[in-house]
This record gives C-alpha cells, sequence and structure tokens, in this order.
DNA sequence: CCATAAGCGGAGATAGCGCCCCGTTTCTTG
DNA sequence: CAAGAAACGGGGCGCTATCTCCGCTTATGG
C-alpha cells in the first residue's frame, strides 16, 4: 500500500481485486497455512504480482483479516446501545462464533497460529477483546453476569468452541455456547 | 521400534533414554513445532541417531504423548470408582488442564495442530475423549449436570482453556474451569 | 587383547515455501 | 499511433526442517 501516491492502472487494480478476493477464500477455507502460490494460482496471477502488492504474506493475511475483525468490532460497538446487557454480549459472542465457522482464518487470528505476534493484527483482535470486555463489565454492573470472570477467560472458552469446529470431531456449537451463558449467569 | 528382536548395546539404550528425556522436554516446552535437530542437540546425540531410534518425528512424539495422554485415561478410569460422579468429573477436568499448562505438547495432541490426523496420537486422544464421555453420562445420569451436552462440546470448551494457556493474553484457569462447572450444573 | 558388528554422528540430499528479479507484455498519454 | 512507463509472470534463490547415507568409533565375546 505505497500511501496513495496515485490511482493504480486499471489492470493492476483488478488484479489486486482478484488476489484480495482468492485471498479471503483460501484463508476462509485453509487459515494462515495456505501456500501463497496457491493463492497467487486461483487469483490467476503469478507469485511476483503478488508479492509486488502485498511485500509480505502477513501483509496478505492482514488485509483480509482486518476487515473481518473490525466488521465485529463494529457489531460489538453496536451493541452498546442495546439495553440489556447480557443480551448483547450474548449476541456479539453468537456473531463471533458464526463468523469462525465459515472463515477459518479468524481462527488462527485469534489464536495466533503461526502468525508472528507482533503484527496489527494481534492490536485488531485485541480491540475486539476490548469491546467484548466493555459488554462483560456493563453486564457484570447490571447485575446478570457473575464478577470473577474477566474478557479474557471469556474469550478463551470461546476460541475452544471455535477450534473446534474445525476439529475432527463435530460439535454443536449451540450446545456448547449454552454452557458458556448458563456458566456465566450470577450464580444467585 | 525392531520387535524386541534383541537387547540393545548398552550405549544404545543410553542414547535412547537421553533422546526420550530431552524430548519430553522440549515438547513440554515448545510443543510439536520444535526441530527435529534441536531435540538431538540437547539429547547431545546426532541427527543420525535419533532417526534410528525413532523412524519419523511423529514416531518420537508419539512416544513422548502416549504415554502422557494414558496416564491421563489412567486417572480418568480411577475416577470412575469415586461415589459423586459429578465431583469425577471435574476432578478428571481439572487434571487434564493441570498436565496441559507445565506440558504444552498435550496442547497440540489434543487440538490436532500440524500433525497427521491418522496417527496413533489421535487414537489415544479419542480414548481419553471417551473417557471423559463417561464419567460424563454417569454424572447426568446421577441428575447433577444437564443432558443437553456431549463430551465433543466439553472437550471444546476445555481445549480453549488449555490453549489460552500459552497464548499472550494471560488467563486464570481456574475462573474459566468455574464458568464451566456452573454452565454444566442442571439448570434445575 | 583382538576381531567383529552394532552403533554413532554429521554432512548433505530432498522438499516446501516465502521472497525476489528481470525479460516481456500491456496500458496510458501526447 | 508511437514512445514510455507501469505492471505482469514465472523461474529461481535461500532458508528451514526432515530424513538418509557412510566412514569412523566403541562395545562385546572369545
Amino acid at each position: 500500500m505505497p500511501a496513495q501516491g496515485r490511482p493504480l492502472r486499471a489492470d493492476a487494480r483488478r488484479n489486486r481485486d482478484q488476489i484480495v478476493q482468492a485471498a479471503r477464500q483460501a484463508f476462509a477455507a485453509e487459515g494462515f497455512g495456505v501456500p501463497l502460490d496457491e493463492i497467487a494460482r486461483r487469483a490467476g496471477v503469478g507469485p511476483g504480482t503478488l508479492y509486488r502488492h502485498f511485500p509480505t504474506k502477513e501483509a496478505l493475511f492482514e488485509a483480509i483479516v482486518r476487515e473481518r475483525l473490525l466488521l465485529l468490532v463494529e457489531g460489538a460497538k453496536a451493541a452498546r446501545s442495546r439495553p440489556d446487557a447480557a443480551g448483547a454480549l450474548f449476541g456479539v459472542i453468537e456473531a463471533i462464533v458464526a463468523d469462525a465457522q465459515a472463515k477459518t482464518e479468524l481462527i488462527d487470528a485469534l489464536t495466533g497460529a503461526g502468525i508472528d505476534v507482533q503484527t496489527e493484527v494481534a492490536a485488531t483482535a485485541a480491540k475486539l477483546r476490548e469491546e467484548v470486555d466493555a459488554l462483560l463489565r456493563r453486564a457484570q454492573h447490571e447485575g446478570s453476569i457473575r464478577d470473577d470472570v474477566g474478557a479474557a477467560e471469556l474469550m478463551a472458552l470461546i476460541g475452544g468452541v471455535i477450534l473446534a469446529l474445525r476439529g475432527p470431531q463435530a460439535i454443536d456449537p449451540a450446545r456448547a455456547l449454552a454452557v458458556i451463558r448458563d456458566g456465566l449467569r450470577r450464580s444467585a
């Protein structure tokens, strides 16, 4: 991304879009592990072209994942205005899981599998965690959620559900989330 | 392992033990990702020696992980005789988490990160899941645990906690397990 | 102590993947 | 339409990690 020095040439723009789209599909299906050449092949371009647009693999990964994470952050921010804090929290949680169910990339992004943790992705993931944290605290203040849990623990549990979706052992995410929901309720 | 054709020579036995011990530490510290050469270096032997004893990396990984998994299976079997089914179940869960906290290998083994799924490890992991399943069913029959959850969902949640222990975001496993525990209770 | 063979160990073959280069093609502009 | 620049594409380098081969060492049994 050369700081928008000049509008890209027509075919360049087209190729870039094809790369992004192919990468979206490839990352969604296989996660961070897909070879760059495979993405280039699917996009119908050469590896060199891919490299020109995205100097490193992580740059490409970031471009794809950040936008998806930001959508989730957006949704979480919107949920803040919902009257019932607990409902808002669970709505966001379900949205995250639903998104990850179709898009494997998020699993790698949230668990940090094979990615250098210094990247921008980590920061965006942290932002999501912060939003969840805000929702959680509000629900705790409201009194409907137990106080002795933090966003880190909650994200860990969600991460387990997300990860298991890819595993060989089929699970029912709704049931796993039901356990989390009931476990979060104030014990009385 | 040539089917115990003849007892190994003294130094061979010694080297093998050193390799196993080094591998135990290395896998526990780093997980499946450690280079074989690193293990060989720690053991004070050459890569060739390592390969003679364990023809492939997964063979070595199996040798280490299986024994640890079998210990957990053993513990789970023993828990069957405990009078309170729910207590037995949570005892086993805590044992698994505690074990994984110190031994990263188990994370990879249970989540199947980077390992060919056909291996013997997967079978042993499944065995552990079956034991958990038995304990879970007994507790459900006893009436103290909700019926609409399977071992797969439970293992997913546990997996999330285990995995988060390694992540950059520090979590309190006890609190996460508390959520699981309360979430599993029969809703009334 | 000597002969034998089991075992050692490390250099390197092999493979996969990220990253780079440069001759060629294709778009733009006067 | 022609000249220049921008972008293409794929062959290739280098790194890393697993696995193999072979000349040397060392334990063992008479």
